[in-house]
DNA sequence: AGCACGCCGACT
DNA sequence: GTCGGCGTGCTC
């Protein structure tokens, strides 16, 4: 770190130090401007004179730790936890160590002997004192990779950020005690709500699935939660889906708390004051975290508290290998720590219903009359319900669909929700409502650019001349209408008032209480000041509805809700209108209000056709050759079965990756086991890759534990 | 992953 | 007789 380090790498233990010399001083001067170790005696330190070190390296063959030896001058600083720098792949060739590249890791341990038979190398640097990976944290890190069947190189580069000199530098600041207990608050619109807040404050471990209230003072229950933990001595931990809703409850927290309690860890602030916020919390500084899917991993001490909110949102996966998702980490930290664990959301998602089936965690939800007063009003009405009125019809909106924004647009901002453009919905056929499909490969057909030309999902094939194999209807369900030209149309309709745009290329974070349309795609509503939207219209429910996804229902159940929680209570005036099939159960669970009814029903459907949470899935995608090879490797655990190889999808999401450099077709199976088997299924996933690379006997496959999209 | 060592074909 | 194919194995 600060120049002393010792020996030069590449000579090993026993050897002369005139060698070395003249070793160091070639590297010296052909790196003057590197900050090189000096030649240092080549002593080893006599106590725990090994360090067992995990590389920064993600192959999965060599996903184990190594022993080297640590130099004396290396001694105090090699601590357990600290970066270090080894030359890793040396081969040794007439007793000296030759080759090798400096590779980054950790110190797992100190050691007064290693069970490794061979010459250990010494230890070539010590990065930095800062002891970053705490035993917990490479517990959790172990965890996680074994559950993803990923390595644990590869989780350790999620959990650990890069280290930033300058921030490291800097002394964080004095802790502050812990907090009084807070006031319930809003909490007590549950029935369970005090007494949940009472056992965090109170050292308890309560774990709970909330069914969040709308009108939006989600972002204080969370606080009151965190600050409940906090008084307990102990600490709390949130991850939410994006940097909105993290900024959202980082307001409420410091308006509750007021500073230096609790740090906000997003993408949004740069590496260095990111680093800094980290290193408070490693250091003991800052018992409270709010953040971003990342955010999972912060090395909070004396856990009281996890929580995840709206756990459905696909940002809580993490998009580099092995693919953790936050709610899945936070329980696996949970079970370690023993602390209590708030699952909540404006929707409950099947996982979370599966918690409470299994009576692991219990419901925090309010009385349905509470539900009522707080939930704005919702109807739906028929996409074949045109207008009348020829504005109407313009801004494609159905005649109640017209009247309600009329009316509301004289009290307030009202909310309109459309899919992305090119958002790629399963077509079907306008008669009969059959499917489209491929008449080479019957995959899906999808419009993916706006030039209207049917395209096959899986084979890329394009269709000229469609026709539908059950009726022989030639016209399809048109594209979903992106929010630009919605906003346009709109604007036609309405032509006295002002529309605002939030999607994709800008996102609002709020807009003010005034009549205003506001067009946003799903996840990218702004707030609205004040008491909310006065309403809000959800257009083209059938294309949320109609994606070719296990999880298409409850995710557009869970789109609507989060844009209907934006608008006021019914007795404020408060409505939504939804145009989609009144008969779809999200339609319906939407217009009762009871996404947890919703859930725990979809859970039932799930158990019976084996699907996952109730069973575990995983993945395998790759070229034919190479998935036929790994499932050759596999010891699928009893009761397991393979579903598929089917086709990947030539354009479209979460199946960029492995394979296919040559554009070469991807195939994809599914792996099912049974409940309880699914550390199993990882454990043989990662044998299998193992075998596959060691074999080298086909092109590595990508192996993606509960895979986010199953058809 | 790299990067070697290690036994079988076409070339100065 | 050699140069070199990438099959197999190791990396503290």
């Amino acid at each position: 770190m600060n120049g002393t380090t010792g020996s030069p790498d590449s000579a090993p233990a026993s050897e002369g130090a005139g060698e070395q010399l003249e070793l160091v001083r070639a590297e010296l001067k052909k790196a003057k401007a590197r900050a090189r170790p000096k030649a240092g005696p080549k002593v080893t330190a006599t106590r725990l004179p090994v360090a067992r070190v995990v590389v920064n390296k993600g192959v999965l063959v060599i996903d184990q730790y190594f022993d080297y030896s640590v130099p004396a001058d290396l001694d105090e600083a090699a601590q357990p936890g600290v970066r270090v720098r080894v030359r890793f792949g040396a081969r040794v060739v007439k007793g000296r160590r030759e080759g090798g590249t400096l590779i980054d890791g950790f110190v797992v341990e100190r050691l007064a002997a290693s069970d490794y038979a061979g010459p250990l190398a010494p230890l070539s640097q010590v990065l930095s004192p800062e002891p970053v990976l705490s035993p917990e944290l490479l517990r959790l890190c172990r965890a996680v990779a074994d559950r993803y069947a990923g390595t644990l190189a590869d989780v350790l580069q999620l959990a650990v950020p890069p280290k930033h000199g300058r921030a490291e530098a800097a002394p964080s600041p004095e802790p502050l005690p812990p907090p009084a207990a807070p006031e319930a608050g809003s909490w007590t619109r549950y029935p369970q709500g005090p007494a949940f807040l009472a056992a965090l404050a109170g050292q308890g471990a309560p774990r709970a699935v909330w069914a969040a209230l709308p009108g939006g003072s989600w972002p204080q229950e969370l606080a009151v939660a965190v600050a409940a933990a906090l008084a307990s001595g102990r600490g709390a931990l949130v991850v939410l889906p994006d940097g909105r809703s993290v900024a959202r409850l980082d307001a409420a927290l410091l308006e509750l708390l007021g500073s230096g309690r609790h740090v906000a860890l997003t993408a949004e602030h740069g590496a260095e004051e990111r680093y800094r916020r980290w290193l408070a919390v490693s250091r003991g500084s800052v018992r409270a975290v709010v953040g971003t899917r990342a955010a999972m991993f912060a090395p909070v001490r004396d856990l009281g508290l996890l929580a995840v909110w709206d756990d459905g949102d696909d940002r809580l996966s993490d998009e580099r290998a092995p693919y953790p998702h936050a709610r899945d980490v936070l329980l696996l930290r949970a079970a370690e720590a023993g602390a209590a664990v708030l699952i909540g959301g404006l929707t409950t998602t099947v996982e979370a219903a599966q918690l409470l089936r299994t009576g692991w965690a219990r419901p925090l939800a309010a009385d349905r009359e509470q539900v009522r007063r707080s939930a704005p009003l919702v109807r739906t009405v028929s996409d074949r319900d045109q207008s009348d009125d020829a504005a109407a019809r313009a801004a494609r909106l159905p005649s109640h669909a017209w009247r309600v924004a009329r009316e509301a647009l004289e009290r307030g901002p009202v909310l309109v929700q459309v899919p992305r453009r090119g958002y790629v919905p399963r077509l079907a056929c306008t008669r009969c409502r059959e499917a489209a499909r491929c008449a080479h490969c019957a995959g899906p057909l999808a419009l993916p650019g706006a030039d209207g030309v049917l395209t096959c999902a899986w084979c890329g094939r394009s269709e000229a001349d469609w026709h539908c194999r059950e009726c022989g209807g030639s016209r399809l369900r048109a594209q979903v209408v992106g929010s630009g030209r919605t906003a346009e149309e709109l604007g036609r309709a309405f032509p006295l008032v002002p529309v605002l745009t939030s999607g994709r290329a800008e996102v609002l974070d709020s807009v003010p209480d005034s009549p205003a349309l506001v067009v946003a795609t799903p996840g990218a509503e702004p707030v609205a000041e004040g008491g909310g939207y006065a309403a809000a219209l959800l257009l083209d429910g059938w294309a949320l509805l109609g994606r070719a996804d296990l999880r298409a229902g409850e995710d557009a159940l869970r789109r609507w809700t989060n844009a209907a929680g934006l608008v006021r209570p019914r007795e404020q005036g408060g409505t939504v209108v939804i145009v989609a099939e009144e008969t779809l159960r999200p339609v319906q669970a939407l217009v009762r209000w009871d996404p947890a009814g919703f859930a725990a029903t979809e859970l039932g459907e799930r158990a019976e056709l084996r699907f996952p949470p109730v069973s575990r899935m995983a993945s395998v995608t790759g070229s034919a050759g190479s998935v036929e090879d790994l499932l050759g490797l596999l010891r699928l655990p009893e009761g397991g079965d393979v579903l598929g190889p089917v086709q990947v999808p030539v354009r479209g999401r979460g199946s960029g990756g492995a394979g296919g450099a040559g554009g070469e077709p991807l195939e994809r199976v599914l792996l099912r086991v049974d409940p309880g088997r699914g550390a199993a299924l990882a454990a043989a996933l990662k044998a299998a890759q193992v075998a596959q690379l060691v074999r080298r006997s086909a092109e590595p496959v990508r192996v993606r534990i509960d895979p986010p999209d199953i058809g």
